[in-house]
RNA sequence: GCCUGGGUAGCUCAGUCGGUAGAGCAACGCACUCGUAAUGCGUAGGUCAGGAGUUCGAAUCUCCUCUCAGGCUCCA
């Protein structure tokens, strides 16, 4: 007899030798169906693998993300088989699952490439798989004999060798612990390498798509030979994915450079370049409005405001250090006055450190914080540059703070508080924030420092009360940093504020004030973006609210449009009359059909339309339709209409809301 | 930078076997005068991304360059 404990701690006996599998059986029949996998003393194992007595067990089903991963792995490697089918003689690299999906990495005979129609056969010979019930068998094997089932497998004997000496979480992942190889065997053509655990048979795959195919370096090294990959994406069930593929297509109609478009905020005219954009009239208000309202809540801050030039002579950023770190990602540079190098400036720190040393500094000015809207310009590699947020040139909200290191830790509690709060007006409210530390091999400084700086960092942001994940080596070179990262209207997160600290910079430009001890100190600098990159943080925003910006940030705000040409003039009267409040009031006379203006007006997301006709020129009213309702109000008074724009604007809130 | 796939009117796209350019929307003009998501008619709009080659003839075939998308690598 073997005895297990169930999650609920109940305990359950099975007869000897009994699996996974039986348990799933004995404890219902429906939970027999759905189980894909069991976890054994915490550790995930096939079904089929004999229970120990004594051991805690729970069955794994498609409900959680580790049945979803096995679903997903096992999916990756019916993929393989069915590429190895179709190009006989192709090598097999990796295939492990990522977020919704997975994807697997070849070498094609002849360095043949995956085309988009390729997706289909292999789709196809994925699915006669799934139709033939293959078992997967898990074998296991010493790692000679290892070594010798994957000899024609140069990728595969990579990673087995790797295992015999250093091996890492990836390779592990693909073999197995403890010095022995695992492997899965699905046809006597078909075996792959493996730690498992995968579902019992094909046949219990079956609701995936393949997405498509990119090229992919092996181990992720661009010095090593490219490989095609191919990514696909897998569920339990055909709603699943259906729902999968819905969101896709949301995200696409939220895409930033698409509603960018649409609705004549910004361009890319090719004539400037890869990553360069211009803003028209409508995306130009919106950053105006967006830096107005920054620059604002900055005074109210206790930001002084600079400016620095866009262009230096090396020497800056030879102090700096950036130049020895970052040479590759800034603008070659021009040479002028007699062989002087001058660069365009990737970052606005070193120009806030001279400002700083302008002159003798006190301990009394401290914290001095400089702000400034910094436009820099990095050299981003050719396949990288992506809409708004991925440019060659961009505006940093910049700032940079000068403290003792007294001052430290209360400084970077209210930075945090001040930037969550900032993010909050303009409509971002789910919040987590990661830590980024050492960065091996780059980083300056002592490990004193950097003790230092990352015990503090870690700190406030623990006080701050949201969730805290930590990215190990993510840090700049001169110190480690707290992101902020948000979650959009639609669960993407993204990486908003920064907030590093940076012990380097006043040293490398030796920066000092004098302290109540009349002696000279260094300060420590705090670099902080909030908005990170303006043009970045109006593609989130965009796509957050997928165009129907909030009312206060909408270029037009209000539209005015006459029933019949006789009432255009009350129509301009009505603009005039809100317009007197501030408000951005565009009136389109009657020249088209009434419907055919409020469907342009709906189609460019503008907050409110308002329509007047003959009621409305006799008692002095309006109609109110407001975006995101579908039933327009009739009579409104303009004053009625004013005071609601008024409660809109000063609490940042939308039609909707 | 590398891999894969694209680039035809302002936008979205069609264009067969290589025979010399097409639609809808937008723009402009005229008519229509209308109460909540497309009024009608007309006009104009193109070095088919750019360059070179093959050909009697190239949007179409070949090569190079630019540029866009999706990935990889990178992201101070």
């Amino acid at each position: 007899m073997v005895e297990v404990v169930l999650p609920d701690g109940s305990s359950k006996s099975l007869s000897e030798g009994a699996t996974g599998a039986d348990l799933a059986a004995s404890i219902g029949p429906r939970l027999a169906k759905a189980a894909l996998a069991v976890r054994v003393n915490g550790h995930l194992v096939d079904l089929s693998t004999p229970l120990a007595t004594g051991s805690q067990v729970e069955i794994v089903t498609p409900n959680s993300v580790d049945g979803l991963d096995v679903l997903r792995h096992s999916t990756a490697h019916v993929m393989a088989q069915a590429v190895l089918r179709l190009w006989p003689g192709a090598k097999y690299a990796i295939g492990p699952t990522i977020t919704d999906g997975f994807y697997y990495d070849f070498e094609l005979p002849g360095n043949d490439r995956f085309s988009d129609a390729d997706l289909e056969r292999v789709e196809a010979e994925m699915r006669a798989i799934v139709a033939e019930d293959q078992p997967f068998v898990r074998q296991e094997h010493s790692l000679d004999e290892g070594l010798a089932i994957f000899a024609d497998q140069p990728f595969k004997s990579e990673i087995i060798k790797a295992v015999g000496e250093s091996a890492s979480e990836e390779d592990l992942r693909e073999v197995g612990y403890g010095g022995i190889v695992s492997t899965y065997r699905n046809t006597e053509n078909f075996t792959d390498l493996c730690r498992g655990p995968h579902v019992p048979s094909t046949s219990r795959l079956g609701h995936f798509k393949l997405m498509r195919v990119a090229g992919a370096y092996w181990r992720g090294d661009e010095k090593r030979p490219q490989l095609q990959r191919i990514y696909g994406t897998a569920w339990d069930t055909k709603e699943a994915l259906e729902q999968h593929l819905y969101r896709l297509e949301e995200a696409e109609r939220r895409d930033h450079r698409k509603l960018g478009q649409e609705l004549d905020l910004f361009s890319f005219p090719s004539e400037l370049g890869p990553g360069l954009a211009v803003f028209h009239p409508k995306g130009g208000t919106l950053r105006r409005l967006m830096e107005e309202y920054s620059r604002q809540r900055h005074v109210e801050g206790g930001y002084e405001f600079v400016t620095s030039p866009h262009i230096t002579k090396a020497e800056l950023f030879e102090t700096s250090g950036h130049l020895q770190w970052f040479a590759d990602g800034m603008y070659p540079p021009m040479e002028l006055d007699e062989g002087q190098r001058y660069y365009l400036k990737p970052m606005n720190c070193p120009f806030h450190v001279l400002i700083f040393k302008a002159r003798q500094r006190s301990y009394r000015e401290l914290p001095l914080r400089l702000f400034e809207f910094g436009t820099v310009y990095r050299y981003e590699k050719s396949g990288v540059v992506h809409g708004l947020t991925r440019v060659r040139g961009m505006t940093q909200d910049d700032s940079h703070i000068f403290c003792t290191r007294e001052q430290m830790n209360d400084e970077l509690a209210s930075l945090l508080a001040f930037v969550l709060d900032l993010l909050r007006e303009f409509g971002l409210n789910d919040f987590y924030l990661e830590l980024s530390t050492r960065p091996p091999g780059k980083a300056v400084g002592s490990d004193e420092e950097w003790n230092e700086a990352e015990a503090t960092l870690e700190s406030v942001a623990r006080a701050a009360g949201l969730e805290l994940v930590l990215d190990a080596g993510g840090g700049a070179f001169y110190g480690p940093k707290i992101s902020v990262q948000a979650r959009d209207a639609i669960g993407r997160t993204h990486q908003m504020s920064t907030i590093q600290l940076d012990f380097q910079q006043p040293k490398r430009f030796d920066a000092t004030y004098i302290g109540p001890d009349n002696q000279r100190h260094q300060p420590i600098m705090i670099h902080r973006a909030l908005f990170g990159s303006v043009e970045r943080f109006i593609a989130i925003l965009i796509e957050h609210y997928a165009g129907a910006l909030p009312t206060w940030l909408s270029p037009e705000q209000v539209r005015v449009l006459s029933v019949r040409d006789d009432h255009d003039a009350y129509a301009y009267d009505v603009a005039a009359s809100l317009r007197s409040d501030g408000l951005r009031v565009v009136v389109e006379p009657a020249t088209e059909p009434l419907g055919s203006r409020i469907r342009k007006a709906k189609l460019e997301k503008i907050p409110y339309v308002l329509v007047v006709g003959d009621d409305d020129v006799t008692s002095g009213t309006i109609g109110v339709n407001a975006r995101g309702g579908n039933d327009p109000e009739r009579g409104v008074s303009v004053e009625s209409f004013r005071e609601r724009m008024r409660q809109e604007i000063a609490s940042h809130s939308r039609p909707e809301d």
